[in-house]
RNA sequence: GCGGACGUGGCGGAAUGGUAGACGCUGCCGACUUAAAAUCGGCUUCCCGCGAGGGAGUGCGGGUUCAAGUCCCGCCGUCCGCACCA
């Protein structure tokens, strides 16, 4: 009589173990080789989900495997802990931000262990603790020292209701999200990294991250925008507000010669000037400002601009005129914020031109005798070579556009430059909960970085939210302070850091923590660069981006040896879960939901019918959340681990289901079964030892290449092949290494198995399982006969039976004979131990 | 608009150019049971056929090949990212 796998009582014996014995705590003094394992760090919201379930079970499984195989594995855990939310919390609820963090943080941390991962927590951190952020502030001065760091005045979105500053994404049609106010622009002075001083090494640094997927790649690649040009100046013909000239920026110099207008952006200095006495430009350039931000709005505006009368003067041609016009679709925030237009051959351009009547000439053909094909319809962007350009004329695009730039560098009126699309990172954020920025501001000697040996600087406890704006900026003595360079009186900055900034050098952190400094350089080169990086695509610019210039930055100015923070990179799709309305449109809980007289899904309230809905990622808003907890109640983490990494690939989503979850509990209670197998049974079974290494090599591939639901299509044909096997020596043997194989996804249960089966030790650090090539495949090989291309027969021969027997004992077949009708085959293909295609 | 990914049964998905649909889910049939649950066995791409068997089939249209889900060319569709980037 086989019992039923008791989950809820090995979870607690199994978690007690590991713990007790410290099973997975990294020793950085081992000299086994190292294998770093990270999931991005949760943000602590209140509760976890399935989707860091999902990320953090897959990277248990790689974790919980490389110890197997003999690897001294760091796979650490902690928090993302500063940030709105908190904020916001406090406002609604009136609880501090730090008491509803640690709350949500404690009540986390319990979930996270009843799932049973090899984490280390004797490593875990909370950005929001000053033995975290104080480090933090270090690195801060460090960056500064090494001139990283700057300010700047900068606009922000600024909610004059509730007195702060908005992010982007809090912007709804241009009002703030929670007051409803329209949202202005404000300038402040705030705090810079000079990322763009990295921008060429981050670009070229993707180049090496192969095992990141290209699309992750690439995305960074489009962010940082690299685009070589050159920049050069027009002169004007008229002096406006101080200038003689206007700068522009562009990657087809070689089209200069096509140049119809030069256009500049509403708030280009130029056109401010024009603006200051010309009624009819204030007017446009206040049209323009007010024109909508959204991606729609965008798209659909209309090229417009205003001719400001002003000419400007062609570089090549002091008689040669254009009209400088004050336009919508030129960005002040990208080259110069001014360009010129080149209607044949840029689409914007085009229709600008056709717009206002300007020339369009073709200045760039697809070979030289086509310079008088008309420009029809939009523009030519291809690259050709030059006509009606004067001394370019017969030249390719690139030696058209380098006979510019030397030209221009030779007369001295232009030169080679290179743009890029990314911006400093600015870092100032105006709120309480995040890392005080370590500066100290004095009337005498301006702002002044904290002296390292008064970090760190601990945020006050004593705030309130209920008046808007930011807390620190109206506590009364937190912020004086005196100025470290003259003793005088000094402010503290009340700015706080980008939460970003936290999640840029975390993992260095979990690699070496000492008291008193951010990290040991020695210690974390240990175990740096992350081996394995694991979490969703929603980071894939931002957090990767800076954390990669911060490695950069810390590698070029600490002894940290890791450039690219993480070798490995993996993006897990989302978990999602059917979704229900009613009629009226409201979404509904599966709890909400009933089986009404007719068998048909009815709201249970009222009896009202129920739309099933798409398949959506879990969310509150849309009632379709499963929460993880009762399921670990009902099943077993096991089975709430093992659907997981099951059906999908793991880059995909994965819909939840019952019936998955189901699928999953009976999978455990088999190979529970299984276990519970009477050992000592005598005989080899071929068959078996065959299944049992082709499950090994199976599985050890599917892992290492992250195909979870691989390895788990082939424990499920061991579990059958052994099911159906009679007991025999090889038996046991195929059980013992099921157990094995199971481990890094099913630990409890492969604790509890390998015990029951008088195993020695934890399987957690028994070795993994290797197969032996030579015994992957069966005595017998199944040959395939095929006649012209289609199967028809199957076959069984010794395997490596020579190509003419197998040849002819295929066509003796009856069927092939039949078929053949007494004719010769014309041609016989035959792949030794696999087919013999006849083609009659 | 630019860039990328994807398109295979009722569903999730497998297939170094060599048996399409592994494995799971669902559904159906059967065994065990007084009964149910659980468990076990079988079937489950579609069409024709009682059956043996035959035919079609990987979004659509062509091509390369003894052989194409897989390679090439051209379409269609879905999803994602970026977006007036000069």
């Amino acid at each position: 009589m086989t019992d039923r796998f008791d989950s809820a009582a090995a979870e607690r014996r199994w978690q007690d173990r590991w713990d007790a014995q410290r099973t997975f705590e990294a020793d950085s003094a081992s000299d086994r080789p190292k294998a770093y394992v990270l999931e991005m760090f949760p943000y602590p919201s209140g509760r976890i989900h399935m989707g860091h379930v999902r990320n953090y079970t897959m990277g248990d499984v790689l974790a919980r495997y490389k110890r197997m195989q003999g690897f001294e594995v760091l796979h650490p855990m902690g928090w993302d802990a500063f940030g709105m939310p908190a904020e916001n919390a406090a406002m609604e609820r009136k609880v501090h931000p730090g008491a509803w963090t640690r709350e949500n943080i404690a009540t986390m941390r319990a979930q996270l262990k009843r799932l049973g991962f090899a984490l280390d927590w004797s490593r875990e951190l909370a950005t929001c603790e000053p033995d975290y952020y104080g480090h933090e502030q270090a690195l801060f001065l460090d960056l500064y020292d090494a001139g990283l760091v700057f300010r700047k005045e900068s606009e922000v979105n600024w909610d004059p209701v509730d007195m702060t500053v908005l992010a982007n994404e809090q912007v709804i049609d241009g009002k703030g999200w929670r007051s409803g106010a329209p949202v202005e622009r404000k300038k402040l002075s705030q705090w810079f990294f000079r990322i763009t001083d990295f921008a060429e090494e981050l670009l070229d640094g993707l180049g090496d991250l192969d095992r990141w997927p290209d699309k992750v790649r690439l995305m960074q690649e489009n962010w940082i925008g690299k685009s070589v040009g050159m920049q050069f100046d027009f002169a004007l013909d008229e002096t406006v507000g101080g200038a003689d000239k206007v700068t522009v920026f562009t990657t087809r110099p070689d089209t200069i010669f096509g140049a119809s207008f030069v256009a500049v952006a509403a708030d280009h200095p130029l056109a401010q000037a024009v603006a200051k006495d010309n009624p009819e430009a204030a007017a446009f350039i206040d049209k323009v400002k007010q024109g909508g931000t959204s991606a729609a709005e965008i798209e659909t505006a209309e090229k417009e601009g205003y001719n400001t009368g002003i000419g400007a003067v062609h570089p090549f041609d002091a008689a040669w005129k254009l009209p400088v016009f004050i336009a919508n679709f030129v960005l002040m925030d990208y080259g110069t914020g001014a360009v010129f237009g080149v209607p044949g051959h840029d689409q914007r351009d085009f229709e600008f031109a056709t717009k206002y009547g300007l020339p369009i000439q073709r200045v760039v053909a697809p070979s030289a005798d086509e310079a008088d094909k008309p420009i029809e319809g939009e523009a030519d962007t291809e690259a050709g070579v030059a006509v009606n350009s004067r001394f370019l004329d017969g030249m390719d695009t690139d030696a058209a556009k380098a006979e510019v730039i030397a030209r221009a560098e030779k007369d001295g009126w232009g030169e080679a430059k290179t743009t890029w699309r990314l911006r400093d990172w600015g870092v100032s954020r105006q709120r309480y909960w995040g890392t005080p920025i370590p500066i100290v501001h004095c009337d005498k000697c301006g702002p002044q970085p904290v002296p390292k040996d008064q970090l760190p600087i601990v945020l006050p406890e004593d705030v309130s939210f209920d008046i808007p704006g930011n807390p620190l900026d109206r506590h009364a003595q937190w912020q004086v302070t005196t100025c470290p360079k003259c003793d005088g009186a000094a402010r503290r900055e009340t700015d706080t850091l980008d939460t970003f900034v936290d999640s840029s050098w975390y993992y260095i952190r979990f690699a070496s923590q000492p008291d008193d400094r951010p990290f040991d350089a020695a210690e974390a080169n240990k175990w740096l660069p992350v081996g394995q990086y694991i979490g969703g695509v929603e980071h894939a610019i931002l957090h990767l981006l800076y954390a990669r210039f911060i490695a950069r930055a810390l590698s070029k100015h600490t002894g940290l040896e890791a450039p690219e923070p993480f070798a490995g990179l993996f993006t897990q799709g989302m978990v999602t879960h059917e979704t229900y309305k009613s009629l009226d449109g409201r979404w509904l809980s599966p709890e909400e939901l009933g089986v009404g007289t007719d068998g048909e899904m009815v709201e249970r309230a009222t009896g009202a019918a129920v739309e099933r809905g798409r398949v959506e990622k879990m969310s509150k808003s849309k009632r379709n959340v499963v929460d993880p907890d009762p399921m670990i109640a009902r099943y077993g983490a096991d089975a709430v681990r093992w659907f997981m990494l099951s059906d999908s690939p793991p880059e995909r989503d994965l819909e939840w289901s019952e019936a998955g979850i189901e699928g999953a509990n009976r999978f455990v209670q088999r190979v529970w079964k299984l276990a519970q197998a009477e050992r000592g049974a005598a005989g080899v079974d071929k068959a078996l030892d065959v299944k049992r290494h082709q499950a090994i090599a199976a599985v050890t591939s599917a892992i290492e290449g992250l195909q979870f639901n691989k390895a788990v299509a082939a424990l499920y044909e061991l579990v059958s092949a052994i099911e159906k096997a009679a007991a025999s020596a090889t038996r046991d043997e195929a059980i013992d290494t099921l157990v094995r194989l199971v481990a890094p996804m099913a630990p409890h249960l492969a604790e509890e198995a390998h015990a029951v089966r008088g195993g020695a030790g934890l399987v957690a650090e028994a070795a993994w399982p290797v197969h032996d090539p030579a015994k992957l495949v069966a005595e017998e090989a199944v040959i395939v006969v095929q006649v012209n291309g289609k199967l028809r027969d199957k076959m069984s021969v010794a395997r490596g039976t020579a190509k003419d027997a197998v040849e002819a004992q295929a066509l003796a077949l009856d069927k092939i004979q039949a078929l053949l009708e007494g004719k010769p085959p014309r041609k016989v293909i035959v792949v030794p131990d696999r087919l013999v295609n006849i083609v009659a």
